[in-house]
DNA sequence: CGATTGATTGATTGAATTCAACGTTCGTGG
DNA sequence: CCACGAACGTTGAATTCAATCAATCAATCG
């Protein structure tokens, strides 16, 4: 990857919008790049977090597993994304573990180079506080949406979610941009890959998605939109 | 309520942490102490952020109302949080509302003093960026309980978080400093009051509360503890 | 082409919600 | 000071939604 790419990675990311030339040369010269394949770990839980990651290119999950042997997925990410950066910001053991869903590109610093980055160049610290408030009123509202919703409901939203975030246009609509199991819906919404079986097929059935093998398209976005909220 | 009280209360917010003397005291320059009575209402769900509020006394309470008729509580603040911290930081509506669930006293800075004051003060910037951080992680936390755990398992996680935060000493154990109702506990762990009811009855029985009107006094900790981490 | 992974579908079970009724405590105003 | 209403709490029964169990089918990959 060229040098300029992975400029043009740092100017996407939210992290460094509106920083100095200047400012950008000294954060790119710190940092380092590399790509990593499908099913990587990147940390795991538990672990001390040595570096912040913002993620280039690819799909990250962050998840727990619970103790009743459970998985819950946290986050899904996707470019742009910061991954690992609650622990390194609150200096504390990484809360969960994050795998790569596809290939991946990564610019990472190391923790302590985070820190002094973010001390010398205020605005990283703010962007830093935006990102991190946006992520955890997201939480909340997903929060909400566990203690208030039937599980329909949670699918629909999650799928919203997934759409507006790493949706790709498909002939049919809009297809999530990776490869997706029921498996891997039940893990977000909290239910199991039955449940999460039977109301796919359902809405197959009435041409409000089109499914299949770790695929997922939403033609009727809005009455997707309609199950999301009303529950109906 | 004397100068030197509020400077106390300012010192042992979180945000204020490691701050000069001469920052604290244009922070309390720039501030405005009230003081509200229970029940009052902070702010309603969907207005804009105009003032960064430190809780120094009292609980409140954020919660949504949701598209059933159903609450969902969000948080339940004690002295040293933050209220509408998120909002501030993000420049958009308050997502939830917050009433007073005791008298509070309050400290609060207009929105732009909010962000002046953290771009000349880059500590106030990382105090608040690890402040947020922290409540993101418990979300996340709490988001994975929500997914996985049963009834039972949340509302025995849910009264040990209140009791470590807003708990009292009392005779029979750890008491929940503000009253609480089968209602209140429902809507923070997401089930009904009568579930709660009937949980709670049940403890109680086997002495591991001891419970009244708008009262919960955790006796065995150890065993809410069992009950929180392994759901028997 | 077998083996593996993902998806479907029916039957069963169980946890939690909902509905209904009643008991208790507390505050307030007659 | 007592009576009453309002708010809180309990409890049983019925119902529903979702989790679990079991079996089979389909697609993908070495």
């Amino acid at each position: 990857m060229s040098e300029s790419n992975v400029h043009e990675l740092l100017v996407r990311n939210p992290l460094f919008a509106g920083l100095p030339q200047t400012a950008l040369d000294e954060v790119l010269l710190t940092s380092k790049l590399r790509m990593i394949p499908a099913k990587t770990v990147l940390y795991h839980q538990g672990d001390t977090p040595n570096e912040l990651i913002a993620l280039g290119k690819g799909i990250v999950k962050v998840w727990q597993m619970r103790n009743g042997g459970a998985i819950a997925t946290i986050h899904v990410l996707g470019p742009g994304d910061l991954v690992g950066d609650i622990a390194v910001f609150r200096h504390v053991p990484l809360p969960a573990t994050a795998t790569a869903i596809t290939d991946c590109i990564l610019l990472s610093w190391a923790a302590a180079r985070t820190h002094e980055l973010i001390e010398r160049y205020p605005t990283i610290g703010a962007n830093a506080l935006g990102y991190v408030s946006r992520r955890s009123e997201e939480l909340a509202q997903r929060l909400c949406e566990m203690a208030t919703e039937r599980v329909e409901q949670r699918i629909a939203r999650a799928l919203l979610r997934l759409a507006d975030q790493i949706g790709l246009a498909a002939p049919e609509g809009v297809e999530i941009g990776y490869p997706l199991s029921r498996q891997d819906i039940a893990e977000i919404v909290g239910t199991d890959l039955y449940v999460v079986s039977r109301v796919l097929h359902d809405w197959a059935e009435r041409g409000v998605i089109v499914t299949g093998r770790l695929r997922v398209v939403l033609c009727d976005r809005q009455r997707i939109e309609q199950i999301a909220t009303d529950g109906k």
